[in-house]
DNA sequence: CTCCCGATAT
DNA sequence: ATATCAGGAG
């Protein structure tokens, strides 16, 4: 079966699993969007979750974050690992979002990208879920191996691996094919565990059976 | 390539 | 003890 074949079925089989996706992680503006997102590398978004209404309850706006103590943000995101670059890189995404922006987050990558801390894989989140726009596909830890496992690619490296995603699907489709991925990633294909018998995909999995 | 880094599962 | 979790920067 064909790369773009194989791409197709997917997106067929988990948009029928996952009718109305949203973000596992919790937010109601773009700001909190963005700084869920950043605080997300590298730890699970249930501890995210736990952190971001103690953040935004301390400090509403982006404003007040801008004037935020360094040493109170990094106490309050602390338990998200990696505190000491998240908080400098909030204080600061805010601070150029007020002179800068207008107090407005920014509508495109290239813009998202200048800000500390935020790569591609968080700007297309905070498009994709805040704006509705889809400039990119984010790829987290979940697409990089999914798309690997189910042979969409064979590079390791984030950006390539949006490269060989972005033609095998529709613009359109790129922000539910990362969460499709993500929520599979989770549910039947973890890291260590893949539960390949059980998996629905399996059939158009050239990595059935294979860890 | 290395470093940043806590919480949890295995 | 080690691997992994919605990564990013130098």
């Amino acid at each position: 079966m064909r790369k773009q074949e194989r791409a197709s079925e997917i997106y067929k089989r988990l948009s029928q699993r996952y009718p109305a996706p949203e973000p596992a992680l919790t937010w109601s503006t773009p700001w909190e969007l963005l700084v869920a997102t950043a605080l997300s590398a590298q730890c699970t978004d249930e501890r995210v979750n736990m952190v971001t209404p103690v953040f935004f309850e301390k400090w509403p706006d982006i404003q007040d974050a801008a004037e935020a103590d360094i040493s109170e943000i990094e106490a309050v995101v602390r338990s998200t690992g990696f505190f000491r670059n998240k908080a400098k890189n909030i204080r600061a995404a805010a601070n150029r979002i007020m002179t800068e922006y207008n107090g407005e987050v920014p509508k495109s990558m290239a813009e998202l990208i200048t800000l500390g801390g935020v790569a591609r894989k968080t700007a297309s989140i905070v498009l994709s879920n805040a704006f509705g726009i889809n400039e990119g596909i984010a790829v987290d830890t979940h697409v990089k191996r999914l798309a690997f496992r189910m042979g969409l690619t064979q590079k390791t490296d984030p950006i390539q691996i949006e490269k060989d995603l972005m033609p095998l699907f529709p613009r359109e489709q790129w922000g539910e094919i990362n969460h499709f991925l993500v929520f599979y990633g989770r549910q039947v294909c973890p890291a260590r565990k893949p539960k390949c018998d059980e998996c629905e995909l399996n059939d158009i999995c050239p990595k059935k059976g294979v860890k």
